[in-house]
DNA sequence: GGAATGACGATAA
DNA sequence: ATTATCGCCATTC
């Protein structure tokens, strides 16, 4: 059965996305309140911290492509490492975010 | 039930 | 560019 820890729906809402990130592609807090329709990029933020140890949590990014406070050298060393388009020291959202719905999509449109 | 918190976002100075 | 302030929202004390 389940045993595990239970968390609010909205922080299994929030991993359960951020988990399914491809890698090489990246969320910010806000896109991440806003594709579950629910909640705020700080409600996503205290979930990460509390919960995101679990999920891909270099993967999701603030607003202007820098990643969490306190981890960026962390996330620096993944972004290298999973050819995430990087724009200097910070991620190049044009071309690194990521929504589910074109998960199926060619790169055309 | 209410106040405080936090891996945010945007704007002002 | 950097620091400060306000608004937003679910979770926690």
């Amino acid at each position: 059965m389940k045993g595990e820890a239970l968390p609010s729906p909205f922080a299994e809402a929030v991993l359960d996305l951020v988990a399914r990130i491809p890698s090489g592609k990246v969320m910010t807090y806000g896109d991440v309140a806003g594709c579950l329709a629910m909640g705020g990029p700080r409600a996503v933020g205290t979930v990460m911290a509390r919960y995101g140890g679990g999920v891909p949590w270099h993967r999701v990014l603030r607003a202007g492509g820098y990643p969490p406070d306190g981890h960026e050298v962390e996330a620096r060393k993944r972004y290298r490492s999973e050819g995430t388009p990087m724009r200097g020291d910070r991620v190049d959202l044009d071309l690194a975010r990521w929504t589910p719905s074109q998960d199926h999509l060619g790169s055309q449109e």
